[in-house]
DNA sequence: CTTGACTCTAACGTCGATGTCAGGCTTTAG
DNA sequence: CTAAAGCCTGACATCGACGTTAGAGTCAAG
């Protein structure tokens, strides 16, 4: 398909498109005229490319992980030593982005228990001297400092 | 404590900390001559607000979140009508954040088992011809098709 | 063959998040 | 008191991920 088509399947405009060609994260092939020619897959590709870039990986992590995914094993190396190397590249990002996601969570549950005590009609004295909910420090607490330079 | 201390504290930058400020996410009293003048809390604070940035979430929703998440209920009003309203406000950024967080477990499964597929010695057979690991197509079936237009 | 929709490259513009630099106060150590 | 270190504001610079526009070629339908 061409990348008008690929453009309105996927929701990525045609310009972020020539844009992750440029970054070599899609590499369609060309009609004689210059037109780039998509492949079905490309469809999904697009689509975790997306997801990826939007979880704030650095492209070239995007890059890296995206050639595996969609070239399969063939661009896996041979020699034991490059993989280990990429491997523990990778395992880094990895490990960062389950760091962020942890973090976020507790953020989440957070403000979960926030929108739960501003709706619920709370709640004893409510002395006016109070200054927050219980349920909210018992969530802060629960929740935890949140992690340190995320990058 | 002043700038440089919370910079040093936290890992961020003394710029990164003005500009927090800038959009609201941050405020510091001030001295006489206008040092700027941080609580312990902000420790804490500036963690979380890296941690929501470093995820892409828009900032919008960060300083609404933030809002909540550090100053308690002590901004919860006391009208019913109010409180519904925020509660509504806080309820969508929730969701938005809930989004976000599934949308990057997708991503960490999605390299967690790439990861393991360039480790990993794969793998029976190997046949020249096939092109790629079986660990990876498990798994991209099982992340699904990696969420739409993220933002 | 002509028209209109689609595509191409190339370039500039934008926006958020941050770096950096300049010029001038303030605070602290000696 | 004085120098060094820290802080202030304001401005311009950068980088990634796009949007937008301009000018020209291509393709399908009438």
């Amino acid at each position: 398909m061409r990348i008008g088509e690929l453009s309105a399947r996927t929701g990525a405009s045609v310009r972020m498109l020539r844009y992750y060609e440029e970054q070599g994260l899609l590499t369609p092939v060309r009609t004689d005229s210059g037109y780039r020619i998509y492949q079905e897959a490309d469809v999904d590709r697009v689509a975790r490319i997306r997801c990826m870039l939007s979880a704030a990986l650095p492209s070239g992590v995007v890059g890296q992980a995206l050639k595996f995914l969609l070239d399969g094993r063939a661009a896996i190396p041979d020699e034991p030593a490059d993989r280990a190397r990429i491997a523990d590249t990778l395992q880094g990002e990895l490990d960062l982005l389950t760091a962020k996601i942890e973090s976020l969570r507790h953020s989440a549950d957070l403000l979960a228990t926030i929108v739960a005590d501003v709706r619920g009609d709370v709640v004893g004295p409510g002395h006016p001297g109070d200054p927050g909910g219980a349920v909210v420090r018992r969530a802060v607490r629960k929740a935890g400092p949140a992690l340190g330079p995320t990058r």
